[in-house]
DNA sequence: CTGTTAGCGCTTTCAC
DNA sequence: GTGAAAGCGCTAACAG
């Protein structure tokens, strides 16, 4: 527990002013008007003795907790750490604290984080959640609490009680498929999994296909994982001949779908190609390196907490924001 | 910012006692003689009213904060999500916070936290460090702030200031060069990182060979990580002619060696087996798939956790112990 | 058995 | 410009 901490008054004593000029002076709020010879002078004794803060007595006082919840599904998932990240390198920076929540994507869950939440228990939270919409955050606006989405589109026009950070799942789909066309591929299916982004990616997929005039074939499968990968294009190859190119939701089902090729004696990716998306770490280690899209997560990540700290501190204000975060293909061997 | 939540003051009108009276019916504490049936009135009108105790006022008071430090190297290397996890779980079952801190392997980032948690802000860590020793956490221990390293060695028998569990590296290391040999080979190199846990390594992978009495051949290259994996089978194909099996540091060095294995046309593991060690997610997707060592980190940090709230409570007193985990080969198809 | 009281370290009126 | 004082919600003596 910790002890021996220096508090405000040890550094009043010290500088011989009062303890309330000690917290004026090292919080430079509003109107005060101290003289900044003064101001330098406790500013000095309180790095001489090491004074820190006590953040218990100040979120006591302020409701205030130097702390924000990001929550996630699950930090074992490999898209996720690179985002957990983000977050951590800015609240490092601002000397707030990072709560990593998993909410195993259920909404249960997802709800009971949101709840902790609004006890005051964080600041603000970033999050990347399934099964909640605009009305599960109305009573954290309410309470002024900031709150970053990250999501997978647009939010519509209506009034956001939150910034919403997003990548544009359906037009990244579009551009991987349209890169399997611009090879020549004249045969591309695509699997997925089932609820969450699965809508977009179709979508994205078959828009580029109608506009090639090439008819989609879509296999969906429970999970977005490896084994979803495998079932989904065994499923797939039961129904109909193999296609020239597979578009995965993402890159565990890409690498899934793989083994199976790879199982079947097909070549990747001269027999079929693969492609996945959000780049993980696994993605450039399996054989051939699968061409997937990378999200940026890191970046997107250390930019939403940014937010909730502006909001936090009042540099940022007004309606939440929609704000659109870049994707890039990354070519490798598998496409 | 958290409003709206009820205290112990609300509880104690309603229910017709004090406040006092309020805060010690919910906390069973020693001594007291509270009628259950008042106990019981009190936690009713608790429950009535949604109370949830203000988690900085009782850290004010009491100098604990119900969060621990977990201080590993880096979320995005793929060896620790799983650890974090095990944390996450027992935290959250006890009402803990878990704060993830990356220290970049650096001494420096090392320090600073380990100062973060002399100054109160955690009650306890779980943590993995490469540059520290022992008289690091004497100060912590002196505040008694418990401590628990995740190691890769039992510690000498010197007086202890944390608990200790540690993977018997060296055995495993010792283990998995004897599956190779058992399988016929009697020509095993051996590559790994610098520093850290080097020495346990490549010392079990020497004392497997020397009972069989073969001749080691050791390649280092500076980082644990695919890289470095790559580099040091060049190097040492530069030096030598290709062994039959290779002998990994960890999955990473051995996923990025077997990249090189095969840009060279060489079959894995027909004309050289490779093995690995963590069994990180990436070992169960690569081709072939990689035969490793699982170091069940989730449940060892779990278990980790649990003994630092433990010692928080007084269920676990005394000295440091030192306390050995299991691992377990993993045959895939790389060996 | 229960209530009164003090005070953790801090921010924030409000006087001087 | 600076300080005194109140109080955030809680725990822990202590008194009754």
């Amino acid at each position: 527990m910790g002890f021996n901490n220096t508090t405000q008054k040890d550094v009043a004593t010290k500088a011989g002013v009062s303890q309330a000029t000690v917290s004026n002076a090292l919080n430079p709020s509003s109107e005060l008007n101290i003289p900044s010879r003064t101001i330098e002078r406790i500013k000095k004794v309180a790095n001489e003795l090491n004074y820190k803060p006590n953040r218990f007595a100040k979120a006591l006082r302020t409701n205030r907790t130097q702390t924000l919840a990001c929550i996630i599904p699950d930090i074992t998932n490999p898209f996720y750490p690179a985002l957990v990240k983000g977050v951590q390198r800015t609240c490092e920076a601002a000397d707030y604290d990072a709560v990593t929540l998993n909410t195993d994507g259920s909404k249960d869950r997802e709800m009971h984080y949101i709840e902790l939440v609004k006890q005051g228990r964080y600041d603000g939270l970033i999050g990347v959640f399934f099964n909640l919409d605009s009305s599960h955050f109305e009573e954290l606006a309410e309470q002024n609490i900031p709150v970053v989405r990250l999501e997978s589109n647009a939010r519509a026009q209506a009034p956001q009680f939150f910034d919403s950070l997003y990548v544009d799942d359906e037009s990244a789909f579009k551009d991987i498929t349209q890169l399997l066309i611009d090879k020549g591929h004249t045969d591309i299916c695509m699997i997925s999994g089932k609820g969450g982004p699965q809508h977009l990616r179709v979508s994205g997929y078959k828009k580029a296909l109608a506009d090639a005039d090439i008819k989609p074939f879509v296999q969906l499968e429970e999970e977005f994982n490896e084994n979803g990968g495998k079932m989904a294009l065994q499923k797939l190859l039961s129904k109909r001949h193999a296609p020239s190119a597979i578009v995965a939701a993402n890159d565990l089902m890409a690498i899934g779908c793989m083994r199976v090729i790879k199982k079947l004696g097909l070549s990747i990716p001269d027999q079929i190609a693969v492609t996945g998306f959000d780049n993980i770490p696994a993605a450039e280690l399996v054989t051939p390196a699968l061409t997937t899209i990378d999200r940026f997560q890191e970046d997107s990540a250390a930019k939403a907490a940014k937010l909730i700290i502006g909001r936090l501190n009042k540099q940022v204000i007004g309606q939440g924001q929609t704000i659109k975060q870049p994707y890039r293909i990354i070519r490798r061997n598998s496409a």
